[in-house]
DNA sequence: ACAAAATGTCTCGAAATCGAGATACTTGAC
DNA sequence: GTCAAGTATCTCGATTTCGAGACATTTTGT
């Protein structure tokens, strides 16, 4: 049943299990946020302006990975639910910074506890001296996988 | 410029370094996919027919990790352009079974070894020797996280 | 100073994905 | 055999996400 059992291509066998324990672990993440009624990028959003402060939607993008049209819906949903506010930048006028209300900052304060918690437990299957070398070793791939990928896009 | 450096919470990174390492490597296997006028998920059905053969929606599913809706979607879409078959189960009338048509496979087999050279390539910031590393720390981390997924949803 | 390129944000329409539930079939307990 | 529970697939409507491009502003090169 095995059509390649020898032939081991590491490479695409840690695409494959790259993607299988990002699903697993997003589905914890997933599961523990929507006791909040809310969506992955919504907290996303939420988490980075309650541990950065305020920030330009651009830094806001660029961590919690979606594109900007992307991050206008979900910011525009944010705000109309009264957690976040837009203001404009003095000095680069085109960037618009974002801060969390004070309902924002009080519903995240609440809610990244337990939250810290269910992502804490999802990671367990690995003992701490080898989740530390699987965040060097994730650390590495991804910024070499981002390098090549601005490199073809750019090149 | 950085806000916590002594108290690293090692889980939540690894959290956050998995979710960057994987949206890094997927966006190379997107922009791969995306050179033949396929999406992502397409690819994963015809990929997994082409190296499995003959097989049931479910188990197609399972595979390409998406719902059950969207795997139906995705299907139609390959049906329709005359990629995939859908074929009853002889021996279990719930089951569909899905296989390549002659294009299909012709389809695949062209595009197949490119890609996998584009992943080999999205990946080689690792050094084979940690590839392997990686691979074994992701798997037990997946297996370790789906697990305790199905006992949160069960129990 | 000026034009060209880059950047930040947003609009719009299209595509992908999900979730709930409908339907049909199979399995297991009794 | 029958009924309840489980499984496989699909339908439908809603939500999320994307991509292209519009627009304003800043930066860079000359």
């Amino acid at each position: 049943m095995k059509p390649s059992p020898s032939h081991a291509d590491v490479p695409l066998q840690l695409w494959v299990v790259l993607a299988r324990a990002f699903d697993a672990v997003e589905r914890h993440s997933r599961a523990s946020i929507a006791r909040f009624g809310l969506g992955t990028t919504e907290f996303g959003v939420l988490e980075v302006l309650y541990h950065k402060g305020e920030l330009p939607v651009c830094e806001v993008q660029r961590r919690i990975l979606v594109e900007s049209s992307s991050t206008t819906y979900v910011v525009d949903k944010l705000v109309k639910r009264g957690l976040v506010r837009r203001r404009h930048s003095g000095t680069d006028r085109r960037v618009v910074l974002l801060t969390l209300t004070s309902a924002g900052r009080r519903l995240i304060q609440r809610i990244f506890p337990p939250h810290a918690h269910a992502m804490r437990r999802a990671v367990t299957a690995l003992p701490p001296r080898e989740q530390a070398q699987a965040v060097r070793l994730l650390r590495t791939l991804g910024l070499g996988a981002a390098e090549r990928l601005e490199a073809n896009e750019g090149g």
